[in-house]
RNA sequence: GGCCCCUUAGUCUAGUGGUCAGGACGCUUGGUUCUCAGCCAAGAAUCAGGGGUUCGACUCCCCUAGGGGCUACCA
């Protein structure tokens, strides 16, 4: 027991501490890897702490959430409510003992009281305070009760809280790492609550009571905490505790510049997750706000940041939340996943759109090349999961077309728009690309002219495909593009896709034809045409 | 109201008394091309305002403004 004043100096030890009273947002999110980066980078531990003294807000719903989140992150835990250590339990609702144990400390020493003011009564005695013009603040008028009218309060029962007993001068200083010294009247503060009525202790309290207790030696947390943390220094210094270092972080806000909420969009982690953001992308991002390496550097893998994270380059000047600078770097993580990945990835989605098993087969004419696909990484199909299931055997297209749509894709969740046209004939059509490319006679025999070209076309490889358009092309005195872009538009519904002619050989010939005729069919027609 | 924090382009940031104020996202223009993405090249855009201190302020001090936090038997 006394070896919590004096814990191990060496050891860094962090923890994040979140409520389950909501979802894992993404300003929590940002603390917790912060923590994790430090504790990694210094060999340190991590712990998670669920901190549920509000009886009234927490759910296990939130509480799994925010488990959740963690783990799709990537930050694991060293010590928490599923992974017990030498200094748990690391729910604060199973802390009770603790917090009743010092607080009957501070109260034999004299540095805290009962309070047994009503609700009605600390009311009415702000109330007063405001309409004098002073600050609402406890008046301390506990304080000079006498050892005997409390005994005979508590013998009758009546409710109370403990109050703690601050210094009414004085200052109180603490230095914090990312910036520098503090230093706040002892006036300002008032005698806050320690224990609540109900028995649960107050935030205030059960966090010094529990970093303290869990020798956590660096306090990583929001800028939100700066004010709280004169009390706690105070309570430290009251309960014989060793005082931790301070880092507090700058807030993450909306972009108008007000604290991040619902009204901003997604702030929820899930949300995120649910929109197929990567998650190393996502640690990325997070990293960035509110942290920078050299102002240069912005792409970090999750190992590279671990190495590069110091808490010295933590800025103290809050960030704006900014999606499309967080899209970008999706994209750049996206880009430098190898492709058995992306085949993976993609194919999971393409599952949950219902595009996968595909609604049409494709028979490729030639085998494809996965040494071609996978560049100089050997792509091995039947070592992934996906490989297992119904679909097996379109994966080595699906590879090619991955491959073929190269940077295009960039956000996991655009892979119906990007792609659908490949696995189903439901696809989006944009009606003004089909109003501008499939809307006259020309275009219309054109394109019967290429169907018929395709249909008697031997080997349906891409070189082959492209030889046949642009000789059509040439035959009919015309740019190959006035063919190209009808053609892109039947086969597609867009004005934009991959190389047309890896499109033509990787929707076959069968498709291909069809859709040529389809889109010739509409074209020809007298009246404006529509789709559906 | 009181106390506290923050303020470099639209956004994230580098900077720590003398720099042409650097990088990135986004944006604009040009190149590559069957479109788009990508890539390459170029470009527009910033020290919140006002006072000091100093030979010299983005950098130090003060004030103002704006934003944020705490001031709960929320965390």
């Amino acid at each position: 027991m006394m070896d919590i004043v004096a814990p191990q100096e060496n050891v860094v030890r962090v923890r994040f501490a979140p409520s389950p009273t909501g979802h894992l947002h993404v300003g929590g999110a940002r603390t917790a890897l912060y923590n994790y980066l430090y504790a990694r980078k210094n060999n340190g531990i991590f712990v998670l702490r669920i901190e549920d003294t509000d009886a009234a807000r927490s759910t296990r719903e939130s509480y799994e959430g925010i488990l959740r989140g963690m783990r799709w992150l990537g930050l694991e835990w060293d010590e928490g409510p599923d992974i017990d250590g030498p200094y748990g339990p690391y729910v604060q609702s199973a802390r009770s003992v603790l917090y009743h144990s010092e607080a009957d400390r501070l109260l034999r020493e004299g540095a805290a009281y009962r309070c047994f003011c009503t609700a009605s009564e600390l009311d009415a005695m702000r109330a007063a305070q405001e309409a004098r013009g002073e600050a609402p603040k406890y008046d301390g008028r506990c304080r000079a009760r006498s050892a005997g009218a409390v005994e005979e309060k508590l013998a009758a029962g009546a409710p109370h809280v403990i109050r703690f007993m601050m210094p009414s001068g004085g200052e109180t200083r603490f230095r914090d790492v990312v910036r520098g010294d503090f230093a706040f009247g002892n006036a300002e503060l008032d005698d806050f609550v320690l224990i609540k009525s109900d028995g649960r202790p107050t935030y205030n309290y059960a966090v010094v009571v529990d970093d303290a207790h869990m020798r956590i030696s660096h306090v990583i947390r929001g800028d939100d905490h700066i004010s709280n943390t004169p009390r706690q220094v105070r309570l430290y210094d009251a309960l014989g505790y060793r005082l931790p270092k301070f880092a507090h972080l700058p807030m993450i806000l909306g972009a108008d510049k007000t604290r991040l909420s619902k009204r901003h969009g997604a702030t929820a982690i899930d949300a995120y997750r649910d929109l197929h953001y990567l998650s190393d992308a996502m640690v990325n991002y997070l990293a960035l706000l509110g942290w920078s390496f050299d102002g240069k550097r912005e792409l970090f893998t999750f190992k590279a940041l671990i190495e590069a994270f110091s808490l010295k380059r933590v800025s103290s000047n809050p960030a704006v939340f900014d999606t499309g600078k967080m899209e970008w770097i999706n994209a750049e993580h996206f880009k430098m996943l190898p492709p058995a990945e992306k085949l993976e990835l993609v194919s999971e989605v393409l599952e949950e759109e219902g595009l996968l098993p595909p609604a049409f087969e494709v028979d490729l004419s030639r085998p494809v090349d996965l040494k071609l696909v996978a560049g100089t990484e050997p792509l091995r199909v039947d070592t992934i999961d996906a490989a297992k299931k119904s679909f097996a055997r379109e994966l080595p297209r699906l590879a090619l077309i991955i491959e073929v749509l190269g940077n295009r894709l960039k956000l996991l969740r655009d892979v119906r728009e990007l792609m659908g046209y490949f696995y189903t004939d439901d696809f989006h059509r944009d009606e003004n690309a089909v109003r501008r490319h499939l809307a006259s006679k020309e275009t219309g025999s054109r394109l019967d002219a290429l169907a018929l070209a395709y249909e008697n076309l031997q080997y349906f490889d891409r070189a082959s495909v492209e030889e046949t358009l642009r000789g059509l092309a040439d035959r009919l005195g015309i740019e190959s593009g006035e063919l190209i872009h009808p053609c892109r538009v039947a086969l597609t519904g867009k004005t934009v896709s991959p190389d047309i002619f890896w499109v033509i050989t990787l929707l076959g010939k069968a498709k291909t034809v069809e859709r040529l005729r389809a889109a010739a069919a509409t074209a020809a027609a007298p009246t404006a045409p529509k789709d559906e």
